[in-house]
DNA sequence: TGGATATTGATTGTGCACAATCCCCTGCAG
DNA sequence: CTGCAGGGGATTGTGCACAATCAATATCCA
């Protein structure tokens, strides 16, 4: 019963970051309760928890709507990301073990394999567990976590400006981090680490995203089935 | 009616960030809601809320509990805060404005004079808002409050871990970390960040605390009353 | 017609009662 | 004396019913 809860939360996660509902949509107790066969104090808790994470916003006797970050916003986070991985990096600079360094070289090798393979999706997704798989060498649980959070929000804002024709994630420049963090060069990691970020900003337009104007509990519905059928 | 749970949330905050309760000491509900006049659905939001900022441990079917770190977690802790820190420290600087320098001055000189008053107290609450104030020249909100988080639980370590005859806090370091910033040297401003965090760590002592035995209720209970004998 | 106000309908917020869980302690047998 | 099974008591978890809230529409008066 309690890991029901867990998938609902993981559905209505991976629904938020794939940009499937637009941007401010509302996200009904009852319905869900409904959609999903819970009890709506169940959906309230996870509500609320994608609310703590900033995926939801949710507004007091209102209700949870789908974030929908500005530009600004959006900046922020980018922002926020180029200060804890700068972090990152400079404290990494010089201090990786073997066993990282091979696991951060075979990742930016499948990474290269996805674009060249012109795999586009897989290569987004590579791309952002790159940034995780960094974090997670520091050691420290918080701040994976709290990178976790960052790369989520970063996720929405690409399916929500990102225009469909980004070209293919730079994972030269991922490479490029590693190198420069096994010569234990700390002020060029955060530097190269720095730019990359940026580079990454600068890809996103603020297209008035005119899509997925669909009700959220047709479009939660439908992917909680195929999930359904998937899990047995 | 609203203003109430915030301020049971900040009085229950500020008595666990002081030492006041025992590690592993238990948060009953019903006892909490006896003594703050709110009903046991309030507290236990309040209870959760202080959970996922891990003040409290949250144990399934068993209740909430003050958060009784280890000496590893407590290092994990100092580590992210290097992470974190070390990244505002290498964005900050060269960048920041006439303002922010005037502003973090003028608070190492209240930081220094506190010191030299031999204010403990004012002392070390003074120490602590010296990063936050750091952290807020970022202009990122999320930074901010991650880093809000770190200092609160870094406040809870120092109440069970530091000696107390703690030597006066470093204001010369904090006064380092401006200058340096001041210069536009990131790499030196990161490294002051770096050993100031570490030397803070080192004063940690993994004495016993046999302190705090009380009752939380009693505690929170007389905190209360007092609290709000002065918010008239 | 215009604008302020009352009404309504849908949605969230909360108190309460009861269910589920867990720890501790007791009793018993080996 | 130790290990184990089970009961009892205290505490947390949850479904439900109702209260509170808000936006949108309807109503009324000038």
């Amino acid at each position: 019963m309690h890991e029901t809860e867990e998938a609902v939360y993981a559905l209505i996660t991976s629904v938020l970051l794939s940009g499937q509902l637009a941007a401010g949509a509302q996200l009904v107790e009852t319905r869900l309760a409904a959609v999903f066969g819970l009890s709506r104090e169940r959906i309230r808790k996870i509500l609320q928890r994608l609310g703590h994470e900033r995926l939801l916003e949710l507004v007091p006797n209102r209700g949870a709507f789908v974030a929908s970050p500005s530009l600004t916003q959006a900046r922020e986070i980018y922002e926020a990301r180029r200060i804890l991985e700068g972090g990152i990096a400079g404290r990494l600079a010089g201090r990786l073990d073997d066993a990282q360094v091979q696991a951060l070289t075979a990742h930016a090798r499948r990474e290269r394999a996805a674009a060249k393979a012109g795999d586009r999706a897989r290569s987004i997704r590579l791309s952002g567990e790159f940034h995780l798989l960094l974090s997670a060498c520091c050691g420290s649980e918080f701040i994976e976590r709290q990178l976790q959070e960052l790369v989520s929000r970063t996720s929405m804002l690409v399916a929500f400006f990102e225009s469909d024709t980004a070209s293919s994630c730079a994972c030269d420049e991922h490479e490029q981090i590693v190198e420069a963090l096994c010569e234990g060069d700390a002020a060029a990691a955060v530097r190269t680490m720095h730019t990359h970020l940026s580079l990454i900003e600068t890809r996103l337009r603020p297209h008035a995203q005119p899509r997925a104007l669909a009700d959220p509990g047709v479009v939660l519905d439908k992917a909680w089935r195929v999930g359904r059928r998937a899990r047995r």
